[in-house]
DNA sequence: CAGTGGTCTAGACCACTGA
DNA sequence: CAGTGGTCTAGACCACTGA
């Protein structure tokens, strides 16, 4: 057998709470009961019910024991690839095109641009992502200057400003809010969409560490693009 | 000081990559060095390197020793609450009406279903959402009695079949497929849009263990939801 | 083949907290 | 206040793999 020890109580366990077999508020047996069971040593029990305990499924308590957990939140792991990556996936040609480009200090009437800015200047970038020669995304990005310095002497002509932040400065916190709007006279006609037309937004701020780094507003066709969030247990 | 020995040697790596003192790519001391740093036992040391590992900041490589990691598929935390919690803690008032309930064969025309069913039947549940009696969600859900028997009994009347199957039969995997779609008559009519109307449609399988349990599209109005989704590396 | 990380032991002391 | 989990020690043997 290859599987370590802790990895095979680990699994024991699991597989009890999944088939139900341990029913949630289910007590678990103490660690010196799983070390006599194992004949183990109460550091590989503990690295086991660690890991139970590091993904949720089950809740540790002082005096009290080890609980199967009750179920909580839903959160899921959402997937947001670089766009031109995924494009290329699908087999189809990648193209971004520029529309705007231009450094300018933050607005200080939108909270959000000032303090995106830190002390320096913003880059904002306008441009559209082609799939096929078709448009598929109208991307609005404003970037940090004083967080990445490097991009105001960058040719952004093809490439994706996007792929070339996540290739120099990766984000360590993002958010995003994803809705769907009808689309104004700006985003119909760089999507080639009725006015009105169904679509997807996402508006993504990412950090790196304290600084924020880039916040992006991307509107994608409606009926050109999904995403995908999938979520698994099985995720560490 | 009363944080544990190991948290601290994680922190103090974990700024030290963020910060970039310490460059993806960059060699970490190894083990007996560290172990010599903080004057503590391998196993200490080892429980801060594993935590980083399992969260993707480092990688550990036997006889070469433990390096920052590059960056690499950027995964996110979506949080879909369980929609009922979501209204009230907005301070608003939740209702659920019941459209249709029906219990019926799978169509075996469509894969999804006939895998959703298993050997049993399934139950058909329409019904609409309302945040202060304004229609906010469509939903049309089916749910597979073979995994979820005692849901055939239940009186669906005002309570979400969501919230109920969350809290009796929680899901370990789930996938969303997330995209804007205009409202089709039927769409528009329970929501109380016009026809054509941006709507965020999300679609949501989910399972528990290899059972699949439900199948739900919702049909939000677009202008009244949003879907947030968060990542940050100080996760576990 | 030597250095590294992966695992494991058999203890220990402690903080916490419910009976 | 006794039982539980949280942490930690000072070792050990091993598998792996790059110099």
């Amino acid at each position: 057998m290859r599987m370590p020890l802790h990895e095979r109580i680990r699994r024991d366990i699991e597989a009890a709470i999944l088939s139900g077999e341990l029913k949630p508020g289910a007590r678990l047996p103490v660690e010196h009961e799983l070390m006599r069971q194992y004949a183990c040593a109460r550091m590989t029990v503990s690295k086991a019910l660690s890991a139970l305990s590091s993904v949720g499924l089950i809740d540790r308590r002082k005096r009290a024991g080890s609980f199967v957990a009750r179920p909580k939140v839903h959160s899921m792991v959402l997937d947001i690839p670089d766009l031109e990556q995924e494009i290329l996936q699908r087999g189809q040609i990648y193209r971004y095109r520029l529309l705007r480009r231009q450094v300018r200090l933050p607005d200080h009437s939108t909270a959000g641009e000032a303090a995106l800015a830190g002390r320096g200047q913003l880059l904002l970038i306008e441009g559209v992502h082609f799939a096929d020669e078709r448009p598929l995304s109208f991307e609005t990005r404003l970037v940090s200057l004083s967080a990445v310095p490097e991009m105001e002497a960058l040719s952004l002509e093809g490439a994706s400003p996007g792929a070339w932040l996540l290739k120099h400065v990766p984000w360590t916190e993002a958010e995003n809010r994803i809705a769907a709007v009808p689309a104004d006279q700006t985003v119909a006609r760089h999507l080639n969409v009725g006015t009105g037309a169904a679509c997807l937004f996402v508006e993504r701020r990412t950090w790196r560490g304290n600084d924020g780094i880039t916040l992006v507003r991307q509107h994608f066709v409606g009926s050109a693009y999904d995403l995908i969030a999938r979520f698994g247990s099985s995720k560490l």
